[in-house]
DNA sequence: TCTACTGTCTATAGCAACTATAGGGTCAAG
DNA sequence: CTTGACCCTATAGTTGCTATAGACAGTAGA
């Protein structure tokens, strides 16, 4: 007795994933070809679920897919030394970190440029045109 | 006299783009077509110099191509108000803040996730992926 | 049983903003 | 007159999906 017997639109409800985007996952190699039902439907088991939810969870947290792909692979290999789990997810904290560092510069340039602006002028005097404008 | 009939590759180094993103930039109607030399190359003035400078200058403040698109009609657009400046500037702003908090709060994820590997450990007891599985 | 409706299937094209590659033509210097 | 740096067009690839078309599967009501 299959209890466990999802079709691509349970997985897709119980991961808030769209059902295309499971298709692509499988496409690209992230989630295994599941057996077909007799109508060539996707049959999915739990298994199959908790990987899904393994991505989701990773792409929430900003990881690539081929980070992920990475993790996945890790994670089959109970030998492998936990470090390389650890050097990947450090090295996505300091490039996150990186684009906050640049974001936050961005956004004290566009509340000074924005800054300029005392509203009511035309295009022809636009003090956010000149400040954004180099030299 | 012409003195100042650039080509592309000058363009290039003046504003920090490479060759072919400039083409890019003219096939989807950043930049209007320049004429052509005798020997077919794109020769171009100071004036397509400025308006490249523009472009590069607001993607680095992040816009998008649409953005700069929009600033670019505008800004031809003398009479027109500065408002509509101003409002395209705030809503990326908006934006940029949004992703900034967005990424603040992933970053504290990965940090306490990656504080729970002790190190040398292997991926059978590693604690980083029992942190990033769901439940 | 028919029919309507929802769900699923494949395959293809599109999005942003480029980058890379192939296969050629142009131009200045040695 | 050949070498090398530059330029040309056109096409395909990248990432992570999303959208669309046209067809089949399964279910519930009339």
């Amino acid at each position: 007795m299959k209890h466990d017997a999802l079709k691509i639109g349970d997985l897709a409800r119980n991961t808030g994933t769209k059902v295309v985007t499971i298709r692509y996952y499988e496409k690209v190699g992230l989630l295994p070809p599941p057996v077909r039902s007799a109508g060539n439907y996707r049959s999915y088991d739990a298994a199959a679920l908790q990987r899904l939810r393994f991505i989701r969870r990773c792409r929430d947290l900003g990881f690539s897919l081929k980070q992920i792909q990475e993790l996945l692979e890790l994670s089959a290999d109970i030998e492998r030394p936990c470090d390389d789990v650890n050097e990947i997810a450090a090295a996505h904290l300091v490039e996150v970190e990186r684009k906050i560092a640049d974001l936050r510069a961005l956004a004290q340039e566009l509340r000074l440029i924005s800054a300029t602006c005392d509203g009511g002028g035309t295009i022809s005097n636009c003090r956010i045109l000149e400040a954004i404008s180099p030299d």
